[in-house]
DNA sequence: AAAGCATATCGTAATATTGCAATATACAAT
DNA sequence: ATTGTATATTGCAATATTACGATATGCTTT
């Protein structure tokens, strides 16, 4: 086979794992942190930023729109893409509940 | 080609992006979820928790130990995994610093 | 309309991931 | 020593990802 049992999982974990999985590049990681960083949302100097070709670029973008942690807004000729709130927020409180579930018991094992 | 460029981008991103990859399947979702609520760190009856075969199970788990998310130790006949804190805190404490660079500027775009 | 930019899509090769049956390893108990 | 139980490894087929050249699409300016 190869192809993921997503029906076995809970919607929750299929989602966490989506992001997660979306996050799973440098390159991706590396669009993000500038994305937050240009504050401007500024656009495809994106391709200029990465040591990878335009197509390849607009493929990760593409993945991350998919995965829903940006989004991206036509403005004239090239096309604005900012950071999606919300997806982080959803990442971010999911570990956050991690990090508290830990807090608590952190004890017998290992 | 198809392999991650991986030397063109900073240790930092290139290691969130791993920890993010082995976090990328719904399998190993479950597989840390479980392990953070059975605190007691049981291992292997991880199997009959899955609705996967064995080998495949001992496959995530191979890879969620390779990422540092988790760590295993043999206890008699069987083998006792339990998660690695140190790596959900880095994961956890990346996302906090996105977070509170959003909140920041959540301004001017899209 | 034509030329020029910005971005997306297509096609394709190289590689990686997913899943499992079969098999191996390693300890435990008899 | 043999049997049973727990886990890992091997091998392999199906599928997905990664990267990029070539090409298409779609504004914008002239």
């Amino acid at each position: 086979m190869g192809a993921t049992k997503t029906d076995h999982f809970t919607d929750k974990q299929n989602s966490i794992a989506m992001l997660a999985k979306a996050l799973g590049h440098p390159a991706r990681i590396a669009i993000l942190e500038y994305l937050i960083k240009v504050d401007t949302c500024i656009c495809g100097d994106i391709v200029n930023e990465l040591p990878l070709a335009q197509p390849t670029v607009s493929q990760h973008l593409k993945e991350l729109k998919n995965a829903g942690l940006i989004k991206g807004e036509i403005e004239g000729n090239s096309i604005c893409y900012c950071v999606e709130e919300k997806a982080l927020k959803k990442i971010h409180d999911y570990f956050e509940s991690f990090s508290s579930k830990l807090a608590v018991k952190n004890s017998k094992c290992c």
